[in-house]
Parts: C-alpha cells; sequence; structure tokens
DNA sequence: TACAAATGCAAGTAAGCACTTACATGTGAA
DNA sequence: TTCACATGTAAGTGCTTACTTGCATTTGTA
C-alpha cells in the first residue's frame, strides 16, 4: 500500500487517470452523488486501488481541486496584448477567451457553484489560486487602457473587472442550460462587450 | 392515506410546512444529499407523513419546484416605474430589486445551477414559469426606453437584458460566496448600472 | 356517539454507501 | 532469483438511505 506518494511511474499514471476520471464524475453527478464505484469504473481500476492511492472521498477531492486550480493557472498567460490601443479590441480579446474557458469547464463549474456552499474551503482555494491572478491581470490591464486615454475615470476598475466576467459567466449559465432565446454564444458575447466598451469609454466632448 | 389531494385544511397545513421544509433542506444540503428524514425533521412532522403526502422524494421536490415558480411569479410586478425618463435611474431601481430578489434565495439558486444539468426539467420549469416573464417586461421596458430615444440602436435588446441580468447574477454569486474584494454588493450594482446605462446610450455628437 | 380523515409511533426491508481485510498476481530493478 | 511495489479479486463490515407496514391516537363533523 503506498497512498499519496506513488514510487513507480504507472503508480503516477494511475492517480491521475483517478484524478481525471474522479474530475468528470464529480462534475456529471455531483459531489455527493458520485460513488467511489463508479469513479474507480471511470478510471479503470478497481475501487480500492482508489483508496489505496488516496485515503479517502474526501482527499481524492482534494486532489482534483488541486489538479483543477494547477491547470488553469497554467493558460490564459498567452494574453500579452497591448490594451493600450482599441478598448473594444482588446475586451473582445479577453472576454471571448474567458468565455471559452468556462464554457469548456462547464459541468465542473456548475457543480463547484452549487456545492461552493457546503464546501467552502475548496471554493476559497478555487478562487484565491486560479482565479485572482487572472482578475488581478485583467485590472492591470484596464489601469493601462485607463492611462492610455481609453477608459473615463470614476468608474472601480475592480468592480468593473468583475462585472465584466460576472456578465460573461452569468451568460454561460444561460446559455449552455439552453435558456438563451434566439441568439448564440458568440452574439452574446459581442453585444456585451459592445456595451461594456461603450460604458467605460470616456464621455464624448461636444 | 390520502397522498396529494388532503381534505382537511389541517392536512394542507402540513403539506405546505413540507414544502417549506424541503425548500430549505434542499437549498442547502443539495437535492441528493438531502435526506427524507431531515426534511421531515425540518417541518416538525414524521418521516412517514411525508411520504403519505408525497409519493416520493421526487414528487415533493416537483411539489417544492411548482411553488417555488409560483411565490417568484407573484412578485416583481409592483415595477410600474415609466422607462421613458432618465435611463440609469430605471436600470438603478430595476437592478437593486433583481439583485435583492436573486439574493434573497440565492442558496436555493446556487442548489439549482449546481443541479441543473442532472435535473433539465425542473430547470426548464422555472426558466420558462418564473424568468421568462420577468424577462419579457424588462425587454419591453428597454424598448420603450428607446423609443423615448434613451438607448441607442444596433443593440439587440434581448442580449442586453440577459448582460445585465447575467452581471448582476454573476456578481451575486461571487458576493454571497464571500468573494468579493473590497467591494459591497450595493457598490456592485451601482457600478454595474453605471457602466451598463453609459453603454446604452446613444452616442453623444459634436 | 360514531366515523373517517390525518397524524404519530415502532419496526422493518432492501439496497446502496464508504471503506476494510486478506490474499493472489504481475513487473521491474538489485 | 529475489523482492518490494503496484494492482486485481473476493468478501465483508457497519452505516445510511428511501420507502413500507401495522397499529394506536387525535380531531372535526354528521
Amino acid at each position: 500500500m503506498q497512498t499519496e506518494t506513488p514510487k513507480k511511474p504507472e503508480a503516477t499514471a494511475t492517480r491521475e487517470r483517478l484524478i481525471q476520471a474522479a474530475m468528470q464524475v464529480f462534475a456529471r453527478d455531483g459531489l455527493h452523488a458520485a460513488t467511489t464505484r463508479s469513479i474507480a469504473e471511470a478510471a479503470g481500476v478497481n475501487e480500492v486501488t482508489l483508496f489505496r492511492h488516496f485515503q479517502n472521498k474526501e482527499g481524492l477531492l482534494s486532489a482534483v481541486m488541486v489538479h483543477a486550480v494547477q491547470s488553469h493557472a497554467q493558460e490564459g498567460l498567452d494574453d500579452q496584448a497591448k490594451w493600450t490601443g482599441n478598448l473594444k479590441q482588446s475586451l473582445l480579446h479577453f472576454g471571448r477567451n474567458f468565455y471559452a474557458m468556462i464554457s469548456r469547464d462547464e459541468p465542473f463549474l456548475r457543480t463547484m457553484i452549487g456545492e461552493a456552499g457546503r464546501h467552502p474551503e475548496h471554493a476559497k482555494k478555487i478562487i484565491t489560486d486560479a482565479v485572482r491572478p487572472v482578475r488581478a491581470r485583467f485590472i492591470a490591464n484596464l489601469e493601462a487602457a485607463r492611462k492610455a486615454g481609453q477608459v473615463r475615470r470614476g468608474i472601480d476598475l475592480g468592480v468593473a473587472a468583475d462585472s465584466f466576467t460576472g456578465m460573461l459567466f452569468g451568460g454561460m449559465l444561460r446559455i449552455s442550460a439552453g435558456c438563451a432565446e434566439g441568439y448564440t454564444a458568440e452574439e452574446y458575447v459581442n453585444t456585451s462587450v459592445e456595451i461594456f466598451a461603450a460604458g467605460l469609454a470616456p464621455v464624448a466632448k461636444p
């Protein structure tokens, strides 16, 4: 029994297969309804192997969270746009990337939202380690845009950043649930960016 | 045994107490983790009484959904503002009411979002019966504002309406989870409305 | 008073759950 | 060859779950 620190590379592979499977089953069935049996089955290993790698179901969940945060922290780093030019273009680029990211992990995010009140420590970890850096760089970009005269004053950029991502997030939840009436995800992002960019732009002096 | 159609008024009262308790326990523990035992305990009745009123747990959940939709459909009707005057004021009034509403039912909504993929029929019902009428009137109000020259052209008002409510909804999720950094819910709504109103306003001609 | 509806109470069922124990099998390195 | 590591297999533990059955008790009504 090796639990938590496998020596051989094949053990590490099994461990990662379990984490991947757990992420999918957790997202599909919910944290509570997901059974260790079904997770092991999805990973193609015996249920006992699951308990040899992780002390219990909670330990597996923690490992899933760590993995989810790590895989998210590595992306979004390819955003080296200028943000000092056309604000609408920059917002559109960021917004599309952001929407694609949250849309890809929609089932998992949905489960996490539903369970956030029941597992505050995991929710906090995701926020702290995964969304905060993305948010910080977005805010910094907005500040750069403001210095370039693209954003008017009198608006808290931290709140504005959360309004923008919240708008995309709320829309993604609606659209992925099939409750968007008469428009596509792309149209939603485009229109949202259109409104938001105009809302941030300095007022035109007559 | 009477199941589903009580004759005496006291039976109806018991049934409603069970529905109220179920709504709370479902929201607190999640649809799957909530047990019939704890629901009956929260309602102050015997567990057997629960099964005498509803065939099974699923039947209770359906009754909860019907009740939630009905109670929501009755509110929000006190919005007889003009919408042809100051757009920002109208949006602020609507936004505050909307935020207060979703904030009050936050645990329940959170659970529903998490479970929407697992119970599509219930999610659809909530959308169709509860959010669609509110959305329709909001859109109609935006159209009235546009006719009054308060909203520029070239923007799909259906998408805009969903962007606005999505923005408030996404912010509510963040704030209620304690992940808002350095601002209150009121500041969030104010800034969101500020940006959104400016984003919808007609461009100032030089 | 008699009756039926509504509830409580005690007990139990069958199934599923997380998790454990004991033992056999395969594999790569010393 | 040997041996520790990794996994599989089989069986079982104790607990909880949704849900049921039978019977006693209250309560409004005719």
